[in-house]
RNA sequence: GCUCACGUAGCUCAGGUGGUAGAGCGCAUCCUUGGUAAGGAUGAGGUCACCGGUUCAAAUCCGGUCGUGAGCUCCA
């Protein structure tokens, strides 16, 4: 037997006799803790089982339960065993399909007559706590194609069977505990047992392999966790996101509201939300000044003949709706805004002297979304876009997606959001315009992020029609990645709508033309802030900033002074004057997330002053009504930068 | 659009096997005038999403439409 040597990562080596398994080679390697809590390990690179044989020489790696990689490991064992228990309970009615890990869980697809019902649910998870129970080991083999194709043939799993006859292998991988053999890369957990803290979380239809010709499954989504603690820490932010759902919070406290007579997808802004937004607006408009935009205001429909031109027809139609006729003209519902921007840049005869021109819309865009992507404020029909385009030379081109970058990154912090995502996104199949174009306009983002030392991550074939962008998800208070912001380069437009400038040379000259949405709609955008916040927005843009409580009848006539002057001081402020107890108005104030309470009984009547109650529940001391106001103008001021 | 589930007062929800509806909150009126998260009483609110069918009779069964939710797909 020929010695294989096999070398630790973090250091250390150890001679071993061949063959010899990595569990082997690892118990040589390290010890104790380190050991026990290792389920997998990283040879050469790839990660395979501790059961793995080695012939080789090797270096490993452990892969350890707290790491991400082991979670992974983990979840997608606990696929299998759920599997495994669908399969011993519900019989070969049962075709399975794929069960892979996902991002805080794992899913497996089945194909089953009866739907599974929550009550299902209870008795999968029992059986899969007995099969944990046994500590069946994953084993793990490698046989032939065409005798995995015979296997799974006679056992009838039509899923299984169809992918491996797309395999172009000799040999496959399948892992098998107990009676329950899958077709499978690996790796896995040693054996069942470590599967201990799990749950089933829903079941929904899936398409086998995404394509919506092909059969429903059913699947049935879950998670696990190697520790106790985190299961309960993950279904509690399940709870806590349930809390915080724009839906639900946007009804509590009265921002928006839809309705089943004017139409799914549309948004109705109630007037605390419509307070929102226009908080969020002024401020947008402020900024955007400040650095150098103009605004516009266009319309919403143009010639449907406007379209053709733009490519919009071409290659964006199944986001637009019908048409119309206007004496015996089609007219068009824009989803876009760019053409009629162009509109306005052909207005003039344009010259180099002029550039960068920043023109900044608020324009309201239709688009066609499926029924079923419809979704609460986050996925709409009709929405705002805050929009910008930029026209600039090309040597200015790289500067100017500085200048986006910088005040994107500036507004998403005032609402703040500091973390985030950037991936760039490039050429799709149905677009316009040649290569080089694509590339020049590609290369110049790609730039700008390196040069700008932001880390981003490519998105292949994702970008629009008429050019690459850079696609900014801002993440929220529990983590989660929300799109908002896109910047995209277009050397398409300008050239089909034959846009000119006149340049130095006195000859004419084609722009470049940036598209950018920051906050990308208004209504995802305050989506998003609703969830990030739970509702309870800071000062700057609450749309009640303060609501003033009397203790009883006797100061109503005080409330109502104290109401008026901080109104035309400029202070968002309500009254409670209603005949109630004091308790009860502050757990109304409360549950309305409003950040300051203003209490005046007999003691404020008489001093002329306010007791101040915040929304954490703390009190400060009493203060002037002019006091009061100055300080909520003097914290506005901060929270908007402005 | 597809699969599954759901659609009862402003809101959150009850209403085995068909006999034209209930609760809590909210709202109105009255009593109470009470200092930091729900005081009490009385009352007004519903063509049970919409359309059609089965039936002597439908919120309840069947079909369709619209809407909502979880996903698939798609994206600001």
């Amino acid at each position: 037997m020929a010695d294989i040597s096999v070398t630790l990562e973090e250091g250390g080596q150890v001679s071993l006799s061949s063959p010899a398994t990595i569990g082997e080679a690892l118990s040589a390697l390290v010890s104790g803790k380190q050991r026990k809590n290792t389920i997998a390990v990283r040879a050469n690179g790839k990660a395979v089982d501790l059961d793995a044989v080695l012939n080789a020489d090797a270096v490993i790696a452990p892969i350890l339960k707290d790491s991400d990689e082991g979670l992974e490991i983990l979840r997608h064992s606990t696929a299998h065993i759920m599997a495994q228990a669908v399969r011993e309970l519900f019989g070969r009615d049962v075709k399975i399909a794929i069960g892979p890990a996902i991002e805080n869980g794992f899913y497996y697809d089945f194909l089953r007559e009866t739907p599974f019902s929550p009550d299902d649910f209870e008795q999968i998870e029992k059986r899969m706590a007995e099969i944990a129970d046994q500590a069946l080991p994953f084993s793990h083999r490698h046989i032939s194609r065409t005798e995995a194709i015979e296997m799974f043939r006679t056992q009838g799993e039509k899923y299984k069977v169809e992918l491996l006859e797309e395999m172009e292998d000799e040999t496959v991988s399948i892992y098998q505990q107990g009676e329950f053999v899958d077709l499978c890369r690996g790796p896995h957990i040693p054996n069942t047992s470590l599967v201990k803290e799990f749950k089933l979380l829903r079941v929904a239809g899936a398409y086998w392999r995404g394509d919506e010709n092909r059969d429903v499954l059913q699947r049935i989504y879950g998670t696990a966790f190697f520790d106790r603690k985190e299961l309960k820490k993950y279904l509690n932010d399940l709870e806590e996101a349930k809390k915080r759902d724009h839906r639900r919070l946007g009804k509590e406290l009265r921002l928006f509201t839809v309705n089943d007579q004017i139409g799914a997808g549309l948004i109705l802004w109630q007037p605390k939300g419509a307070q929102l937004r226009r908080l969020i607006e002024d401020y947008w408009k402020d900024e955007h000044y400040r650095h150098g935009y103009e605004l516009l205001y266009t319309p919403h429909i143009a010639r449907h003949d406007l379209w053709k031109t733009s490519g919009h027809l071409d290659f964006y139609s199944e986001n637009m709706y019908a048409s119309m006729e206007i004496d015996e003209v089609k007219y068009q519902l824009k989803p876009m805004n760019c053409p009629f921007h162009i509109g306005v840049y052909k207005s003039d005869k344009r010259s180099y002297r002029e550039f960068p021109i920043r023109w900044a819309e608020l324009g309201t865009v239709y688009r066609y979304e499926r029924a079923g992507a419809l979704h609460g404020l986050l996925r709409v029909r009709g929405f705002t876009q805050d929009d910008a385009h930029i026209f600039c030379r090309e040597d200015q081109l790289e500067e100017e997606i500085f200048n986006i970058l910088d005040l994107n990154l500036l507004i998403l912090k005032t609402f703040g959001f500091s973390d985030y995502d950037i991936y760039l996104s490039t050429r799709p199949e149905k677009s316009v315009g040649s290569d080089d174009i694509w590339e020049k306009a590609t290369m110049a983002l790609k730039q700008a992020l390196e040069k700008k030392g932001l880390g981003f991550e490519i998105d292949p074939g994702e970008g629009v029609f008429y050019g690459p962008k850079i696609d900014i998800k801002i993440k929220d208070q529990l983590g989660r990645s929300w799109q908002c912001s896109t910047i995209q380069v277009d050397f398409n437009l300008p050239d089909r709508f034959d846009m000119t400038y006149t340049g130095a040379d006195n000859r004419d000259h084609q722009p470049i033309m940036i598209h950018r949405a920051l906050m990308g709609s208004l209504e995802r955008f305050v989506g998003v802030l609703i969830e990030h916040y739970a509702g309870a927005f800071p000062i700057w843009f609450a749309p009640i900033q303060a609501r003033v409580l009397n203790i009883t009848d006797d100061q109503a006539a005080y409330c109502e002074k104290v109401y008026n002057r901080l109104r035309k001081a400029g202070i968002r402020v309500e009254k409670d004057v209603r005949n109630e107890k004091l308790n009860y108005k502050i757990r109304e104030a409360q549950m309305d997330k409003i950040p300051y309470m203003l209490i005046v009984g007999e003691k404020e009547k008489a001093g002329g002053t306010v007791t101040v109650r915040m929304r954490d529940g703390k009190n400060l001391p009493p203060m002037g009504i002019d006091e009061f106001a100055d300080k909520v103008i003097e914290e506005s001021r901060q929270g908007r930068g402005i």
